[in-house]
RNA sequence: GCACCCUUCGUCUAGCGGCUUAGGACUCUGCCCUUUCACGGCAGCAACACGGGUUCAAAUCCCGUAGGGUGCACCA
């Protein structure tokens, strides 16, 4: 920041406008996962926040992996994590910043806060601390270190003993946050212990990192789930002691599984990838997640510009909310049935490789197989009846899944019940005269239908069950003209043939 | 154990002292529409955790109780 103030000095004033406005105008909001799992759907959430924040204040929006724990960092988490917000459409501004390469500087800045006497070197060894804890657990007191290093003078200190530096937290007053979600909390400074900021091999931990990285990366906001909320005043002392601006917190209320509890694998503790899989679209998956804590009165469906436009930090509710896949469900539905086919297409084609169903088993294994260049011809002409009754894309290609199996068809013992001899008699009939259309459109074949049952003095269903069933071997399917349609009129006209004799 | 946070229909939530016989959405049930399924339409079931205050008036403010969550690492 002091480096770009510098450049814009020596140019026009209207370039010292930008860069006051710079200093003091820019939100900047940042999502900070650690690479050591999927991105999961709180992870997915906090992100979403973060994103319609900067948004909604036209600011910005920063991602930084937060891998400064080398031993459990993967690069498959962080492939995991780039290409999970990239399909949620979470795209971050500029590069990504990988925190541990800011190792440095973190080592710098502790040294200067051991420099300042805001930090100390501690000599404790593990089994030390550990015997710390547990006398203070079996004396039925918080687990905390004790701070008997923090006096010592330098005379004190062994000379060939590793250490760590730790945090010189303020014994007595209260350390106050004031937080756009949470309101104002209190903690007490005794309750908070002295915390490592330097490892013995010199390895900066977590608690630094963020302090100096987001004060480095000038973040304005910090929007993040609620389990931080005492890392916060934790990271409030650091920024007193260095005297850094705090930046403004906003710790959100964590999502529970189904059952209240913390969430399991079987109630959304998944990969965002895993509900790409499960056939969700990515909009649906944004919708339901905006609405598990923020609220606009009652609106329901937002799409992204209403989001933005409408999202505020002091819209969001404190109490944590459940996941709950039958409201998910619901609103994918409805996103599937305003889906442009072209843009469902893509997603189909995306996802179908990896399907599975709610319980993580893979299921449409042999669709991919299938699915020629052909058969995505026939699925897009079948597209707009499908789109209509299915509420995932799992659904979906199985709903399609007649449009694609070979003749003879094998039939549901639920559709067989329609192929009665009366009903094969007409069957019959009409194959004769279906023969005879030129024009295979819905219209047309709409209308020669109707025209066959009023000549019958037929009702619709009479014909409509026993011809969905001759067609796709089911009893339910899309619309009856729907079905025709896609199929072609050599396809219907074959499979019709088919059950007639 | 200690600290902090939370508590409106089964679930997500609206409500920010009187407009409330507590509203919407999902789920469920019934009816209508109808060529099946789905959609859609209509109707119904269903909640202010409990106990004290404050006030003319409380789901809304305060205090307790209970229940739940989170944090308390040389993890992030």
């Amino acid at each position: 920041m002091l480096d770009n103030l510098k450049v814009i000095f020596t140019q026009d004033a209207t370039s010292l406008q930008n860069a006051h406005y710079l200093m003091t105008k820019t939100i900047k909001t940042r999502f900070a996962p650690s690479p050591t799992g999927f991105l999961h759907i709180g992870g997915a959430r906090t992100a979403l926040f973060n994103w319609l924040y900067a948004q909604n204040q036209q600011g910005e929006y920063l991602l930084r992996i937060e891998d400064t724990d080398r031993e459990r960092s993967t690069d498959g988490a962080i492939d995991a994590i780039l290409d999970g917000l990239d399909w949620l459409g979470l795209k971050w501004d500029g590069d990504p910043v990988f925190q541990h390469q800011g190792a440095k500087r973190h080592q710098e800045i502790a040294g200067q806060l051991l420099e300042s006497g805001h930090a100390y070197k501690c000599f404790c060894t593990a089994e030390e601390l550990q015997e710390m804890r547990d006398t203070a657990r079996a004396n039925k007191q918080p687990p905390r270190y004790d701070g008997r290093w923090r006096d010592k003078s330098a005379a004190d200190h062994p000379t060939d003993a590793d250490f760590v530096i730790r945090f010189k937290t303020p014994k007595d007053g209260q350390t106050i946050i004031g937080d756009k979600v949470q309101g104002k909390v209190t903690f007490a400074n005794k309750e908070l212990d002295d915390l490592i900021l330097l490892r013995s091999d010199g390895s900066p931990t977590y608690m630094l990192s963020v302090v100096v990285d987001d004060h480095d990366m000038g973040i304005s906001h910090i929007i993040r789930g609620d389990d931080h909320l005492t890392n916060a005043a934790r990271q409030t002392q650091i920024y007193n002691a260095l005297g850094w601006k705090i930046p403004t917190f906003a710790h959100i209320p964590l999502i529970h599984g189904a059952d209240g509890a913390k969430l399991s694998k079987r109630h959304g503790a998944l990969g965002v990838e895993a509900y790409r899989s499960m056939g969700y679209l990515p909009e649906a998956l944004r919708n339901y997640l905006v609405r598990l804590g923020w609220s606009h009165g009652n609106d329901e469906i937002f799409d992204t510009d209403q989001m933005v436009k409408w999202f505020s930090l002091k819209s969001i509710g404190k109490s944590p909310a459940r996941f709950d896949f039958k409201k998910l469900k619901n609103l994918n539905g409805h996103y599937i049935k305003t889906c442009d086919d072209a843009t469902l297409s893509q997603h189909l084609r995306r996802a179908l490789p990896d399907f599975i169903d709610e319980d993580g088993n893979r299921v449409l294994e042999d669709m991919p197989g299938l699915m020629s260049e052909e058969n995505w011809q026939k699925l897009s002409l079948a597209l707009p009846g499908l789109k209509e009754r299915a509420k995932t894309l799992v659904e979906l290609m199985d709903n399609a899944r007649f449009l694609f199996v070979a003749r003879p068809l094998a039939m549901a013992e639920k559709a067989g019940k329609h192929l009665t001899d009366e009903s094969r008699g007409y069957l019959g009939e009409l194959l004769e005269r279906l023969s005879h259309i030129e024009d295979w459109s819905m219209d047309t074949l709409e209308t020669e239908v109707k025209k066959f049952t009023d000549d019958k003095e037929l009702k619709l269903g009479k014909i409509a069950q026993p011809l969905r069933a001759a067609l796709t071997g089911t009893p339910t399917s899309p619309g009856i003209y729907d079905v025709l349609y896609a199929l072609g009129k050599e396809e219907s006209l074959a499979r019709i043939q088919d059950q007639l004799s």
